[in-house]
DNA sequence: ATCGTATATCGTCGATCTACGATAGAAATC
DNA sequence: GATTTCTATCGTAGATCGACGATATACGAT
């Protein structure tokens, strides 16, 4: 793993990569969904939208943090959540940019 | 884990896990491009690209496949991959409508 | 200072992932 | 039929994930 990872993928892939490990779970999408949803950004309100412990829901956040996707500024006690809206749109044209360079032109396909 | 992925989150949220969880490896996004890239659909082709072992290699095709972002015939002895044009396609329109949906209108970001 | 609320972190456990070598299966060729 | 080539699968080992309860931390309010 140590080796692959690193040497053999340019990092755009990694990027990507770990942009969509970070989507790869429903609850996270769920979570950013939540997020943009509600008026106020979300703190404590996603652990009683979603059936998961507050552990568990603040593992996530941390796992959407740590690539990036959403931020989390400090209101007193409680942690305002929001979708990083630069990092989603890098993400964006860099999907945009995967999925234009996917056609197949082999001859097997019709 | 049992619990929350069937019971909490609408299919569509899980088809889109499934699908990003598939693309959270850099292997197999250098595998969905490579598949592109060349001319002919790819075989073991992919395991002279990459630095993986064939059995690995055939692993993450499998995990491809098995969320069908691509397919395989088999041509004679070997088998020729190809990117699931139309799989593809759903990916990018349920991509598209997450990220219009994911706009921030909270107090705390300006 | 103390209490109460809101989050983060720790520790843990079972499940899954990733990688590999070894082996089995399929199909063309000899 | 035997051989070769290509791919899939098995078995395994270590790493990471996902979930949780328990606990620590931060901070406003009393």
């Amino acid at each position: 793993m140590a080796t692959t990872t690193a040497e053999a993928f340019t990092s755009e892939t990694i990027q990507l990569a770990a942009w969509a490990k970070a989507l790869g779970h429903p609850a996270r999408i769920a979570i950013l969904q939540t997020l943009a949803e509600r008026q106020t950004c979300l703190c404590g309100e996603i652990v009683e939208e979603l059936p998961l412990a507050q552990a568990t829901v603040s593992q996530h956040l941390k796992a959407l943090k740590d690539v990036g996707l959403i931020e989390g500024h400090s209101d007193g006690p409680r942690v305002c959540y929001c979708p990083n809206r630069s990092a989603l749109n890098r993400l964006h044209e860099v999907f945009e940019g995967l999925f234009s360079g996917l056609n197949c032109s082999c001859a097997c396909c019709s």
